[in-house]
DNA sequence: ATTATATTAGAACAAACGTTCTAATGTCAA
DNA sequence: TTGACATTAGAACGTTTGTTCTAATATAAT
């Protein structure tokens, strides 16, 4: 195990960059100035970084992800890898994480919009639904996902399956969320 | 803006949690006892955490995403949505990080799995290829993403979308990484 | 073996840390 | 107004922080 990869165990597991005193035993030292050497290299290598303080702070590769271009580009060679751009998931995905929730999809009445059965969709509360969203509905007391549509100032939803049918609302629609995201893990 | 909001906002700018002295100005106190109340309401709240050496742990809440049933389950009620599981994205989502790209999709062969143009995948590299995964493969120096399929011995690359046919490698199959996840974002 | 260099141990240091005490102030009900 | 309580300011405390120095040791080339 590197001492990068220790560091970052760390920093997972205690949600906070280790000091110098518990780098002692995590890279097997028995002084603080050896230890402040090996963090000097680790910064030259540009695995972690120090704020203003002296403080450790985590490298952006340490929550992010590198993020290349389309699929047909492929991998660049190595020699270009360092070009690579990267992303941090929680940002890309979550705008306000106290109103986000994550639920597990059910049925295939979405199949036809690239979501299937046992995905999970990150969604959103409190906000107005637009025509062409997909929206977490609440009808007649059960939950289902479906497009929301708006014709002629009258109000549905569409599933994005033939095999269904529109639901004209009879009493009243409420939306409980919108879909913001759509995750598949294989 | 609540002192919530505020620990929160100074977590992801600094990528690690305010010290007491750093409160001050942040919760418009001048004494670092009357921070310590405040921070020990947050704890009482719920909001923050602190570790064995009284330093402020972010809690769950900060980076996690609250994870609801199914669907068709909906929301809880108020009074029992303390009950929700909560999930990290990161985790959820990324075993080996040093290995780990993301793509973003073009073209429409993977759509019957659901997979459109313009979502991003999450791929690893170095992982042994079994047959059914969905891989990003060099093809006669292209890159495309496919179905590995093993049939009788015999490797080739189908796509998800029945205007393509199957490809069976001439030269080489070079797998360069396997599809781990799926992420639209709306 | 000898030299030069790189690395580690150990100690001392000022600065910053969280904690805790007293005193002052604010808040609210009676 | 009075009294009870909650909150804040300010100061002092012991501990831990990162830094830096010297001395000892390991490593590698000559």
């Amino acid at each position: 195990m590197s001492p990068r990869e220790k560091i970052i165990s760390f920093y997972h597991a205690h949600r906070r960059m280790p000091s110098y005193s518990e780098l002692l035993p995590l890279l097997n030292y028995h002084s603080k100035s050896a230890v402040a050497y090996a963090v000097k290299k680790l910064i030259r290598e540009g695995v972690i970084s120090k704020d203003d303080q002296g403080r450790l702070i985590p490298n952006t590769t340490l929550e992010e992800v590198r993020v290349l271009g389309l699929v047909e580009a492929g991998f660049p060679s190595p020699a270009e890898e360092e070009l690579a751009d990267t992303m941090n998931l929680d940002e890309y995905l979550i705008g306000n994480r106290e109103a986000t929730f994550m639920l597990k999809v059910k049925g295939d009445s979405m199949i036809d919009a690239g979501i299937n059965e046992g995905d999970m969709v990150l969604v959103e509360r409190g906000l107005e639904p637009k025509s062409g969203d997909i929206v977490i509905a609440e009808v007649d007391g059960a939950f289902t996902m479906k497009y929301y549509r708006k014709k002629a100032g009258r109000v549905y939803l569409e599933a994005a399956n033939k095999c269904y049918k529109p639901i004209y609302p009879k009493n009243e629609l409420r939306i409980t969320a919108i879909v913001k995201a759509v995750i598949r893990k294989y």
